[in-house]
DNA sequence: AAGTGGTCTAGACCACTAT
DNA sequence: TAGTGGTCTAGACCACTTT
């Protein structure tokens, strides 16, 4: 839908916010290529007068744009167009989470939970001693009916909570994913490692050992900044793929189209 | 010393600028557990009071931090703290990035360039009709003198432009990571797959065939939405792991970090 | 009705850059 | 000196949620 590019101008009337339309229209002026990468785009008090609004608005709208990766400003000489720049690629785990919408057929099955004894690499990893006591979890994830992720977690042990409540982190990890729940993590660090399936992984996945696949390794911590929790992901490399893009994606022009719009 | 988280307030004689402060103020005591996931923070009204600003500058400082994914907010109700979310870790490019940053002894090894015939799956990508004349190139990317990348790409040929300018890429290839140059790019779609090294790679790599890899596609875009570079790098997977973090990182908390805090 | 977030104004002052 | 981005004010009005 290409909308009039001629004389492009803010609808007062409408839900979306003054400074939102101003972001897709100098979007849109960008990506139509009238401002090309490196050239510059009208001054603040240019763009107040020429779409009567405030500073404030425009600053606010120019700041979105900053945020997004789209243009640089300098202070005393102007804002600037910034050319496509690979390293600013971010991934994101969307390809995981599906796997977590609550389709009947992505399954979350528990092989295991049991209270083992923790091993040198899992000590050092949860801050304790070797030979500690932690509690041990293994899940095996469906979807669409089909393994295609195997989890291996440990636990550090709280002897004032019962094992029982472990097995409520089955439903926890749905939670971790859709943002519900789990309020005792503070934050985590992750790392995605390129391995292949051995012969454990590959006979619970049901998949020839040796498939390549991503190995997603999660340490969490709690609000005393203690490791609360270490394990990894194995994903079947044939059947997850992680995508992203860079740039002026052209879809996610105006979003939002609310129902009911009054006017 | 500690700064006194008692009573924080803003510094009108700093550099920082007031909304600045106010953001590292609240995340600070979100991150300290004064503020717990699912719990409400002060209106902004009561903030405005507290921290001496205009509803403005309060407004700024909590819009920031629900970009950051600390807080939602909730018209009507009030500013929430979120609990950590999983599917919101976003994973970058930096490993990738400081291969291109400028060592001498990271080195691109230009092993080809030529014009060939575009195949099935090259002319399908690239949106030409198969036997098409395309530009290969292939290069080989040494971090500390070691082989850590292999890149094969495919470029439209251009006969208005000459070939010798494609060698120019290997500088682009810089620029790309760097964000200087090449402005000819619209924007680009990338995936990342597990996969393995073959016996050609794994030559020119200098590693066993069947090392785990990571196989990062890539297809870039002009400002007239056709394609222009269909390519894959692979990379080793026992030299490149991609890491992130989620929740309250322990980014800079300037002076209020406290030492010693055990148990 | 009271309180909350959400948008917006019409300026002000400052720091920086170019001429 | 003139123009640029950067911050900030002290309100206003609106939409929404709760009591």
């Amino acid at each position: 839908m290409t909308k009039t590019d001629h004389t492009p101008s803010i609808d007062r009337s409408s839900f979306e916010p003054a400074y939102a339309q101003l972001v897709n229209i100098l979007h849109g002026q960008i990506a139509s290529g009238l401002f090309r990468p490196g050239g510059r785009l009208p001054s603040e008090s240019q763009l107040c007068r020429r779409y009567q609004v405030s500073p404030m608005t425009v600053r606010r709208a120019v700041n979105i744009l900053v945020e997004q990766g789209l243009v640089s400003t300098s202070q005393g000489r102007g804002t600037f167009v910034k050319p496509m720049k690979l390293s600013t690629v971010m991934f994101g785990l969307d390809e995981l989470r599906s796997v977590f919408d609550g389709n009947a057929r992505n399954k979350v099955k528990l092989l295991e939970v049991s209270i083992v004894k923790a091993a040198e690499d899992v000590a050092s990893r949860l801050d304790l001693h070797r030979g500690a006591r932690v509690i041990l979890i293994r899940r095996l994830i469906h979807k669409e009916a089909q393994p295609i992720l195997y989890h291996r977690e440990y636990l550090v042990y709280d002897p004032t909570r019962p094992v029982v409540e472990a097995e409520m982190e089955v439903t926890a990890l749905h939670g971790l994913f859709a943002g519900t729940g789990e309020t005792s993590l503070k934050r985590g660090e992750l790392a995605i490692d390129a391995a292949v399936l051995g012969d454990e992984e590959a006979h619970l996945l049901m998949a020839p050992p040796g498939l390549p696949c991503f190995r997603l390794e999660h340490l969490f911590y709690d609000f005393d900044d203690h490791p609360l929790s270490w394990g990894v992901f194995f994903c079947r490399g044939d059947l997850i793929r992680f995508r992203a893009t860079v740039g002026l994606s052209d879809r996610a022009r105006q979003r939002g189209r609310k129902p009911g719009g009054r006017t």
